[in-house]
DNA sequence: CTGTGGTAGAGGAAAAACCCTGAAGTGGGG
DNA sequence: CCCCACTTCAGGGTTTTTCCTCTACCACAG
């Protein structure tokens, strides 16, 4: 590294306290990087950006209102190629921190690392390009070796308009006969989306197909 | 204040690095305040707590593995009720933070407020004892103007520890039969707990049960 | 024109979930 | 000591879910 020129950093997490407790605690481990600006989600980051002061190192967080970490790289990465993004997130999700590395996240932080990581991380990004830990390789490995799994799985599903009304209605209390009274049609037709959807999301039960629901955010949860 | 004795604090989060960034926060916005001990949750709190060296102030954090922030401030409240809580949280539905109060609760503060606001908090309820913003008071004489809602409603829903030990296997694909085996009980058993939680919490399937149990983090979807 | 896939549905059977009533033991509070 | 709440469980019933095979129509691609 160059100290005549510090790393120029950004940070994007909708958590004001969590972005200011990071300043405070980068300047503190590394006195050679300096905070350009802060955003609160990715729309943010898009209005504030400056091309002609563009930073090093975009710190940027998954959860986040109006726009996610996931459409920020994506942006980033078209426009600004240069700009190196380390991600500093909560889930530790394999599919998700694949996902973000194969959209081309420089890194991969948990929000629960050790500062000193965060130390490296900035450091090895800012000087290497990358920073890739055992805890990103396992995950990646892994999902290579058993390309069977959510992500690739994932991708095949395709669930029909009917399949999809359906199963909303299933995460409710409603029981086969009364959704089919609301969707209009028989009870046996119901039974052949249950039947279908069991084996598309692979599941067992009606229990299953809610869990499925929730989980990949197909219903709204009041 | 009495400069003579610093403000003693303990942090209790599951995100090291929010803990960490927190510290160099505090100490930066209040040089006055000492950090005792950080902690990952309410077991680990309850671990490194000492008696003869009792914080002045906890900050608490609500979601958190193994034990979460409401079984945290109810034990504290309980075996130590000269230490103040602060809650510091991202949810900030009216529910949580009328029944963090009610459980003993200083002041609330959400993880996007500004660090001033937090220095403020911090000798607020250092001297005074309390932390309370219009945001709080408004939710309070909100919660009380409707009486009607899920506060009160649930206040009165008490679940024995075994209908709560069920209720997280319900949010499985195994059958009851399956789900006994687990918990070494007869299916009659589980049987009568399906029955005394379909009145409780005044649902009427298994669905209901899963649905509950998610609205209210009953369950870690993972 | 034939195959594939979505839609819609029937009949029948087995398994699971659901709903009663009743009851025995345990442990704490009045 | 009695009442109450929690826990444990049984018998015996109904309803719902689950699973299986099989038919039929329509549209669209090869």
């Amino acid at each position: 590294m160059k100290p005549a020129e510090p790393i120029k950093i950004v940070l994007v997490d909708d958590h004001k306290l969590f972005r200011k407790g990071l300043i405070s605690l980068i300047e503190f481990i590394n006195p050679h990087c300096t905070v350009l600006f802060e955003a609160d989600d990715g729309l943010d980051l898009q209005q504030k950006i400056n091309p002609r002061n563009l930073p090093d190192l975009v710190l940027l967080d998954i959860n986040m209102p109006r726009m996610d970490g996931f459409e920020t790289l994506q942006w980033l990465t078209r426009i600004y190629p240069s700009v190196k993004v380390l991600v500093v997130s909560m889930v530790e999700k394999e599919e998700t921190v694949v996902r973000m590395l194969r959209l081309g996240a420089r890194g991969f932080l948990c929000k629960d690392v050790e500062p000193k990581e965060l130390g490296e991380a900035l450091i090895s990004v800012a000087s290497k390009g990358f920073y890739y830990t055992d805890f990103i390789t396992g995950k990646l490995v892994h999902s290579l070796q058993q390309p069977n799994t959510a992500e690739t799985t994932r991708s095949q599903i395709i669930l029909t308009t009917q399949e999809t009304e359906f199963l909303k209605w299933a995460c409710s209390e409603m029981t086969y006969v009364q959704i089919a009274d609301k969707m209009c049609l028989s009870p046996k037709t119901i039974d052949g989306y249950r039947n279908s959807l069991f084996e598309k999301l692979a599941v067992k039960s009606r229990v299953g197909l809610v869990l499925y629901a929730i989980r990949h955010n197909l219903v709204t949860l009041a």
